[in-house]
DNA sequence: TGAAAACTGAACTGACCAGTTTATATTCCA
DNA sequence: TGGAATATAAACTGGTCAGTTCAGTTTTCA
């Protein structure tokens, strides 16, 4: 999946330019943050950021690629593989509704569905480093799972997508349009058991 | 959900300009669209646009709305309602990814996704008039198949939601980030039954 | 038919912004 | 320690755009 190194990192400024960044591209949207206000918030110059980047899309592409790779890490950690399929599943289930119901997971996904197609290497780099990744993680574990019984899947990448997609029912577009700005515990724990237990009796054993 | 009515309406151009603002939007984008590009696109003056709507985004509003509005209609018009469940589920998936996968649905998504933050009263009619009214009526029609023992569900909103991410899997996320451009008669008929069975399997009586 | 309502075009205001340039200053390391 | 690499500040270029204003024209309808 990686296209190729960029190896565009040049200077000791790097870090915090990425820092400000973040900052500003969350606060402000890819339209609404202006470059100078990046370089405010990084305390570096502007021309020091284009030393770095050679465009404003540039640096949100950077930005989000390294916050989504480093958010991929801390999910992937948290999960116990040796439990049983339901245990498992929930626990993908509450650990992908952790991370799109952020605050960074929520305005990187404004960002890229609104750019995609002003500038589409974006939202195939999001796609990729973020729900295509998940999936593909996902769908091993289902055909781990079918091979030793536990499930019963034809379909491994499917089923995985209708996964994810259970785990996001009522909660994720009231999020994104703005109905709710956050769900309590007893919120998505509903919603995590109800997406295992309809994956299940379709597919379990 | 009709919060009031606004009877901006004023004048006779005023279906000239919805369709100028329709066009314009829909191939720009909401910050990509120009008011004067609107009013050169409806062969009207930027006064008159100004002496319609108060600013560009309640503009967008009232394109939004309207043809959201038309679209629904549209599709509640080719549901046969006395069909087996999994017949009217087929349709109505049929129906949904029809919507959502067409350039309307899909440009509109866009903009009400990344305008939502600055612009909430924008989001919460998309979510009103869009998805919250679907899902509505799927639930109920859930409620009355329940109550005719065709199918058994206790959480007849979840399941209505749980429905209508099943129908996405896999193809909504490649199209909103540009993976996929449009997708086969054979793709969308693979997901739309795999999104029945796995719906069948855990809620048909 | 004549006055009121709606519309026009074009100029204007006031603002914002990506990206470049340049002369100068700081930091690094061989 | 001195040259090379890196960083800086600030001005500048060339552009975009939402929304207003106004003097003058067209349409409507009583």
């Amino acid at each position: 999946m990686n296209t190729q190194r960029p190896e565009i990192r040049k200077g000791r400024k790097y870090d915090q330019v990425l820092a400000g960044a973040r900052e500003v591209f969350l606060r402000d949207g890819f339209e609404g943050a202006s470059v100078d206000d990046i370089a405010r918030a990084a305390k570096v110059s502007k021309a020091t950021l284009y030393s770095y980047f050679p465009d404003k899309r540039h640096m949100f592409m950077e930005m989000a690629r390294e916050q989504c790779a480093r958010q991929a890490e801390v999910m992937l950690q948290e999960i116990d593989r040796t439990a049983p399929a339901t245990k498992i599943l929930a626990q993908t289930a509450r650990g992908v509704l952790q991370l799109i119901l952020s605050e960074f997971g929520l305005k990187v996904f404004r960002i890229c569905v609104a750019e995609a197609d002003r500038f589409p290497e974006l939202g195939r780099r999001f796609y990729e480093t973020g729900p295509a990744m998940g999936r593909q993680h996902l769908a091993a574990y289902l055909r781990e799972a079918t091979s030793r019984n536990e499930l019963k899947i034809d379909n491994f990448e499917l089923a995985a997508a209708q996964f994810q997609e259970l785990c996001k029912a009522d909660l994720y577009l009231r999020l994104v349009f703005g109905i709710n700005v956050s769900f309590t515990e007893d919120e998505i724990e509903t919603v995590v058991q109800e997406a295992v237990s309809t994956f299940m009796a379709r597919y379990g054993a």
